[in-house]
DNA sequence: TTGAAAGCGATACCAG
DNA sequence: CTGGTATCGCTTTCAA
């Protein structure tokens, strides 16, 4: 049988208080004491149970991190960089896959109330508004991304400028047929809509006339799924001058479809993504994209988490990570 | 405040057990009874303390999973599948990093015994078969890879097969001088020496000599240190017939490489990597490599550590996953 | 500074 | 089929 509090007490002839004491170092205990229980401790190779501790404390030391889908490259080193920052500050992270299912981030919050989770950083996809006015009265909830809502605190990076951004680089060496690839119209995914806005807004101050033929729609953001929408697009259109993917995953999948058909980049046309992983930098041409700080977005949101467990009432918090954009191979002549 | 059962109870006029009962559906309830607690739940919208439910229990829900770095693809494949598996079945899944760090590994098994995990999988790195022995008493431990010891469950990969494999398809087309990229001399995974042994033996089946010039060394296993790698090798190195990179992540920052210096592939140089992720598909060219069931070494490890919870004494078992060479453009002729 | 005892919320045992 | 009651392991009043 595992030992308890109790069998240490007993064993180091001290309450089992004072053995919590030990533990917890908040309060003064004399050194002799302490070293009875630390020895006690170590014969008996004792270790606290976090279910009762968490059942006395109402805290579990766990948070959780939902993301639409662990696979993709940009939620895989976002989640690394949620894992680390958790542990240095003796955070557990429990890991949940909310896929393209609204349902699936509705039944988290209330999942998160089980007491398991001390707060949830969700990186919502389709979430609505409605979906986070339930998590008033829960745990607190710190949003990834450009949710219009004014309850939950959040972390983000102004998709909207970065798209603008990308797209006015795309078009400095006079490429004037620009497309876009990650329109989903089925669910549009907020992430979408600000991206999708970014470029329009871009356009509009080149004075390009919008073309919604220069619209790919691709409703699921991965390689594979970019790869069929861009494939079957370029049946029946011209190749465009530059292609804007809504992620560096879509990017990736873009350049094979493009290699495939002998469609040079970045010379027939430029390509760039958005997200800056780690394979786009590997990519072949490297992958010209929107880069940001994946760590930093992982700690202030831990930050803004921790902060508000503490504090439940003061009112919603946002922080905004700078973004820059990284011109690369796919879309500048080899140097 | 939260409601608990004895709150339900009052509501719907019977007693805890009885709500539990109903929750837990083990017990045979009456349908009125049944109908009352459960309209009480839903007016009090009651949720379960799942401390609470794990200290009485003695277990969570919760099982760990531990992998070295879950940025790299492959991990973060796996990691999907092991989530969605794990849901499926009702489980919870909480991620550990262990770097390459043993120490962590071995702290890992102890934290596990924390109560707030009832299970672990562990894809190891680095761990000494002594770190596992730790583990008899300890909650269940599956171990994922080519780990030698006789202790823990485990699932793997006949890597060593499939790396000879793997090294005579490259050498069909009479390739070779085949060179291998990531070798870890410093602090070699079981892995490794796995698939440079298999890489030996089918050298040796082939009448070639082994070459240690051909041993090319890279500590990380990331794109990013085997582009690095490979690009100072290749500064006192000719280039060889083909390259074997133990994983697709190494072989996606090599074929970076190659392209960057003009080798051509396959023309020059015969490129195959190791895992089958989904970046290997869409590179420029698709990848050559080793493909087995990530899904089934999740869904299979799942199983050996439920099985292992109910029954902890039983021998341990092994289960292995096949695989199969996958040839894409990155060692044929283009199509 | 330390000890004794209560209780966090859910479940299991044993009656009825 | 259902109700009381003890209990899981830890922390936290309150006293000493």
């Amino acid at each position: 049988m595992r030992a308890t509090v109790k069998d240490v007490a007993r064993r180091a002839g001290v309450s089992p208080k004072t053995v919590s004491n030990v533990m917890n170092g908040v309060v003064p205990v004399s050194a002799p004491t302490r070293f009875k229980v630390e020895q006690a401790m170590q014969e008996l190779d004792y270790v606290p149970n976090l279910s009762a501790r968490g059942l006395r404390n109402g805290r579990s030391g766990v948070i959780g991190l939902a993301l639409p889908d662990l696979a993709t490259p940009f939620s895989a080193e976002l989640a690394h960089h949620v894992v680390e920052v958790a542990h240095e500050q003796g955070w557990s992270v429990q890991i949940e896959e909310t896929g393209l299912d609204p349902q699936r981030e509705q039944d988290l919050m209330t999942r998160a109330r089980s007491n398991l989770i001390d707060g949830l950083i969700l990186n919502p996809v389709v979430l609505q508004e409605s979906a986070v006015k339930v998590g008033v009265s829960l745990p607190p909830v710190v949003l990834l991304g450009e949710v219009t809502q004014h309850i939950a605190d959040r972390v983000f990076v102004d998709s909207m400028a970065a798209a603008r951004d990308m797209t006015l680089a795309l078009a400095k060496p006079g490429r004037r047929r620009i497309a876009v690839l990650g329109i989903n119209a089925a669910r549009p995914s907020s992430t979408a809509i600000h991206r999708a806005a970014g470029y329009e807004s871009a356009l509009e101050a080149l004075g390009i006339a919008p073309d919604d033929d220069l619209l790919i729609r691709c409703e699921k953001w991965t390689s594979e799924s970019a790869a069929a929408a861009l494939d079957s697009w370029l049946d029946s259109h011209p190749v465009p001058e530059a292609l804007f993917c809504f992620t560096d995953s879509m990017a990736l999948g873009a350049l094979n479809v493009l290699w495939k058909r002998g469609i040079r980049v970045p010379d027939d046309i430029a390509v760039a993504g958005f997200d800056d992983v780690a394979d786009g930098r590997f990519a072949v041409p490297p992958l010209t994209t929107v880069s940001f700080d994946r760590r930093l977005v992982a700690s202030e949101a831990l930050r803004l988490l921790t902060d508000r467990m503490t504090d439940r009432d003061s009112s919603q918090r946002v922080v905004q990570v700078g973004y820059s954009i990284v011109e690369r191979g796919s879309s500048t002549p080899r140097g």
